[in-house]
Parts: C-alpha cells; structure tokens; sequence
DNA sequence: GTCAATAGTTTGTTAGCACATTCGGACGTG
DNA sequence: CACGTCCGAATGTGCTAACAAACTATTGAC
C-alpha cells in the first residue's frame, strides 16, 4: 500500500478534512492510486497524519460520497472502479464550452427590464404580470450558432449591461452579483425548431432542437433564474449523473 | 417553535441518526413545518431528545444534504424555501410511468443472450467481441407506444426472461436478482427518427426524439447495465435536479 | 483433510467535550 | 436619534473514547 504523501497546514482556515480530502482527490484522479487498489485503513492514516479518526473519516467520506471510494466494513476501503467520472455540476453552458477548450462568443439578442411572462413569473415567486428582467442570447461554440438562450431574473437584476453579458456566462456575472445558484431542476426535451429559430440558427429543413427548461434556487431555496434554452441537436447533448448514494 | 414529537427505538438496528432524520424529513414534508419556519437548535434537540450533538448533527445534515434544511451559523436552521422536490432518482421509465398512475406495458421485440456490441461491451468493461445479454423493448404508455429501450447487460444475465420482462420494469428485474444500481451517467440528446424507428412508434412525419443513453454501476463502480433509448419527443422529457451543496 | 469455532482487523455508530466563527440584537455613547 | 461596539446564541471544526458489526484468516476439532 501506497503511503500518500500528505501534507496538512493547520494555519490555513481551509478545514483540516477538506484539505485532506481535496489531496486525496488528487492522488486518484492523478492516477497514483489505481481502481481496485487498497486504501489506508483509517486508523493507521490518523495516526500518520496525526489527525484524529473522525477527521480522516470525514475526509474519506466525502470522496465515498463522490463515488471515488468504496468501504467495505471488516475489508476496508478501496478505489472504486472509476468511471469517466465528469461531474454533471452546476454551470452554464459557457463554462462547459471553455471546458472543452472551445471558444464560446456570445451576442445579446434582446435585454429588458420590463418583460412579462407569468410562466417565469410564477417559477420566480412572484405575482403574475410583475416586471421581470428578460435575456435572449445566441450562444456561438466556435463561429457555428449553437443555441438560443431565453432567460428571466428577478426584478433586481436590472442592472446588467450588455456588454458584460456578451463576455461572460451568465452564472459568472450573477455570481459576481452575490448570488449564488446552487440547486437547479431541469426539463430536458426535444421539439421541431420554429422557422425563426431555424433562421437564427442556420439550420436545414427539419433538424430537431434539444430543449431545457431550468429553474435555478439559492441555497436557501429563492428562486434566482429561470430560463428556456434551445439547441441544435446535431451539436448538444446533455450528460447528467444520477446517484443514489 | 413547535417540539416535534420524536420517537427514537434503541433497541432497532437503523442507526439513531437515520431514525431521526426520516422522522424529521416526514414532519417537513408532511407539512408540519413550514417554509422558513425557525427550527429546534441543536443542543435543545439533543437535549430534549437524549442523543448527543453529533447524532443530532449527522441526522440534521441529510436533511440539508437533501435540500430540505437551511443551517446559518449564529442563525439557526431553518425550513428552506420548498420546491416540489421531485427528485431525480434512480428509477426506470417503467417506475415514473407508474408514479404518475399511468398503465405502462411492454413489448419484448428481441432477446438474446448472444448479442454483440463494442460500444455496450466497453461501457460493460468486457473486451470487444464478448457475448452479451441483448434486450430490445417497446413500451406503451396506456395504449400509446412511447418508446423504443435497447439495453445490453453483463452476460451473466442470462437468465432473463421475456415473461418477467413485460410485467416488471427492468431495474425491478435487476433488483430481485441483487444487482443494485447505484449511479449511472445518462447522456440526453435529440434526432430525427428513422423509418423503421417511425413505423414502431406510429410516428407522422419528421417528428423528432429525445434518445438517452445511460450506463449505470453498481455500488462498487462494476458496471451493471448500458441503455440506448429513443422517445418519442412529444409525450416524453426528463427532469433533472442538479445540486451543489 | 474438511469443516466449524474463534481471534483479529476494519469500518460503523454513538457519546461527550472544547474552542472557533459568524450573525443578530441589545446596549451604550456621541 | 443615529451609529458603532459588545455579547450571546447558534452552527462549524476538531479531538478522545468506546463499543458494535462485518468480514478474513487462522486455528482447532473431528
């Protein structure tokens, strides 16, 4: 058994099990430790490291919880069989894009601050026929158009400017608003693209769109984004990892 | 604040701790704690209660894992802001059919237990070439056929049988044979339908589908089964709750 | 030689304690 | 009356300790 180096800053306000998770982390996505191999038993790990048992087992925890670990009682734990393991996490498209190392561009289509839509309204918590921020975006992967981007905020988010939504994701210039998106329900669908949206899209005759419809939540559950997304098919498709852990 | 009223079984085998947080997850869900509403601090809870903070704690932290909780240091826990909370679990097509009180029937159009396919082989970690469970189904929501799921199993699994396949969904066949998956990574996308697709599902025209591909693992990451489905886009969509916490 | 009991290892659960950090409100001062 | 400071309350982090449960491997009996 490998005896990971492992290095612990008490000084640092990053938690001590973190710290050990995210070094952990590393090690097996970086390949040191292999699936099927044995991992330190959690009392020896403590005791190398001079961390208590339930520190080290908070650490191991959150790597079980991510599906890197396995632990058997009595047989102890082991690097699980490890899958592509992309983390179907809360991002916006365009992190995806740059992600992938593509250069994502994107033009506003339309932005304001007194749009009605009693969907979205209702998604957001607020009255029906309440003013709502509107977006449209066309997001390009590369120079090919990829997707229509209908989104809508909260009235409060009246102060965006096209400009910084044409540099940035749109997760990226909430976040730096403060707000922090951080469960989401999703509706992933497909229909016929509309002859406008083919227009927009340079599209031939009758490719499909993937469709998304997302409703984002704070962490403590507000409404902060609903949006209406469309893609071509031939282009998008969504990965999404589900866990019953 | 309302004391909820909590029973805990020393003598049971479930763990305090998920004792308590099943009673709490009821008394939220079933409404007898609102939205927002404050809820018993920790010390008050272990107190009351007879278990220690710790237990209290971990029982707290699932029901925050799950959304359901909202803890603010110098604050307090509260009730989060409840969405519908439909989690996107771990369940066949054939379980939600069920949920939403629709009759789901099955087709068996093809099952073989010497079937051949590199992509499902890789997913399933044989080597190219090995003979593999092949199952093709046509499900039926009501009288309406809905959808086209091709699925590849370990060759283990030949014991199948047509009879059980129509009358229980796949992952409950799975289950009674102790395979119990765990997380799967589903990729969701769009295409048009191919004639012998259109013919199938009595499909006009150019009508398209949403196709999910999925492959699911065990709870040690051995993998259990690789799924290619097609839906038909207009009775179909999938719903997915991504977190961050 | 085979099978069963047993000892040992490892994770799972629970308890109790100490201190740090953060937030809201009360209090006091200008 | 307004503003800033302090304090208490609640959660966050970390430690020690003990026992339970599950599994392996060895040992012992037949």
């Amino acid at each position: 058994m490998a005896a990971l180096p492992i290095s612990i800053d008490r000084t640092s306000p990053v938690p001590l099990y973190h710290q050990l998770a995210e070094q952990l982390t590393a090690a097996i996505s970086g390949g040191t430790l292999r699936p099927g191999d044995p991992f330190e038993n959690e009392i020896a790990m403590s005791d190398r490291l001079g961390l208590s048992r339930p520190t080290v087992r908070r650490a191991i925890s959150e790597l079980v919880n991510k599906g890197l670990l396995v632990r058997r009682r009595g047989i102890g734990t082991t690097v699980a069989n490890q899958m592509v393991h992309r983390k179907a996490e809360l991002t916006s498209l365009y992190d995806d894009l740059v992600r992938e190392g593509r250069t994502p561009r994107t033009d506003v289509l339309a932005l304001s601050c007194e749009a009605y839509d009693d969907r979205a309204a209702e998604v957001l918590g607020l009255p029906p026929g309440s003013p709502l921020v509107s977006i449209v975006r066309l997001r390009y992967a590369g120079d090919l158009p990829l997707a229509i981007l209908r989104n809508w905020l909260p009235p409060a988010m009246n102060d965006l400017t096209v400009k910084e939504l044409e540099t940035d994701g749109l997760y990226a210039v909430l976040r730096a608003r403060g707000v922090r998106p951080t469960v989401a329900r999703q509706r992933i669908g497909a229909r016929n693209a509309t002859a406008e949206e083919r227009r927009t899209l340079h599209m031939s005759k009758a490719e499909p769109l993937v469709t998304m419809t997302r409703s984002a939540y704070d962490a403590d559950g507000s409404p902060v984004e609903f949006g209406d997304h469309c893609y071509r098919a031939d282009q998008y498709s969504v990965e999404v990892l589900v866990s019953d852990r």
